[in-house]
DNA sequence: ATAGATGCAAAGAGTTTGCATAGGT
DNA sequence: ACCTATGCAAACTCTTTGCATCTAT
C-alpha cells in the first residue's frame, strides 16, 4: 500500500545514480534539484521504507561507523538480521579481500557484513515478503 | 604522549572481551563496572584515540549503518581512508562471502569495507605513524 | 473519498566540546 | 611541576515524531 510519490521516485533515482554511499543530507540536497521543497524528514522516511522493502541502493550516515580494525585479536565478521536487527558473529573469513584495493592504497583492515534474515526470524517472516 | 589511564585500560579490556560490536553507550555501561564514575565523553574520547592509533577492537553506533543491498544494480564495495575520511569505490568482489553465514541464515547481501590509507594520504602521513 | 505521504517545526538521541579538577609522567 | 585526561554539563548535530495539509489511488 505504499504510494508511488514523486519524492520516492526522485530519491530512488538519486540513490541509483550515486556511485558511492551518500548521507541522508546529501541525498536530500540532491533530491531538491528535482523537488525543491523536499524535506529531510521525507528522506529519512523514504530510506526507512526502502530498507524495509529490501530494495534500492546504499547510503551512509555522516561518518563511516563500525571502525573496526582489530590488532589481530580475533578476526571475525558480522551478520545483521534485517528483521530482528541483531548482530551475529561469524567465524571464518575469505581470502583476497585486500586485493580489492587499488595500487597505492594501504589496506590496514577490512570488515565484512552480511545482511539477511537470521534462522530465528526466517520462520516468522514467511509470507511477509513483498 | 597519551597517558595510560585506568579508564583507557578498562575500556580496552571491555572492547577485547566483547564478542560483538558494542555501542559507545554499552561500552560505557560495561566500563562503569570497573570505574563507576566513568563518563560517556571519556568513552568517546578514548574510542577516537584508539582508532587514530589504529589499535583495539570494534564497536558500532546505535544502529548498523550502511544498510546496503543493491537490487543487483552494480555490486561494489568501499575503501575508507582513515586519514582524509574519504570513501572510495572499489571494483570487483571476492567469492564465497555468503558462505560465512551459519546454516539457516538467509544471506540477502553483503558489504565489504576496507580500511587504511589512500594513495593520496599515504605520502603526507609518513613519519606520523606511532 | 480515503488512506497514506509530505513539509514543517518541535522533540529525542547520540556525539562533541569547554572548563575546572584529578591524575599520570 | 607540567601536561594530559576526566567528569560534568552545555552545545551541537543527526534522526524521529506530531500534526495539518496535500497527494495518489
Amino acid at each position: 500500500m505504499p504510494y508511488t510519490t514523486q519524492q520516492k521516485v526522485a530519491l530512488t533515482r538519486v540513490l541509483q545514480r550515486a556511485e558511492r554511499p551518500l548521507t541522508p543530507m546529501e541525498i536530500c540536497r540532491a533530491g531538491k534539484k528535482e523537488i525543491p521543497r523536499l524535506g529531510i524528514a521525507t528522506v529519512y522516511r523514504a530510506l526507512k521504507q526502502l530498507v524495509e522493502e529490501g530494495g534500492c541502493g546504499s547510503w551512509r550516515s555522516r561518518e563511516p561507523r563500525r571502525t573496526t580494525n582489530q590488532r589481530e585479536r580475533q578476526h571475525h565478521h558480522f551478520f545483521f538480521c534485517r528483521h530482528c536487527r541483531h548482530v551475529y558473529n561469524l567465524v571464518g573469513c575469505v581470502h583476497g579481500v585486500g586485493g580489492l584495493a587499488p595500487a597505492g592504497f594501504a589496506v590496514e583492515g577490512h570488515e565484512i557484513v552480511l545482511y539477511g534474515e537470521c534462522a530465528e526470524c526466517g520462520g516468522k517472516t514467511q509470507g511477509v515478503v513483498a
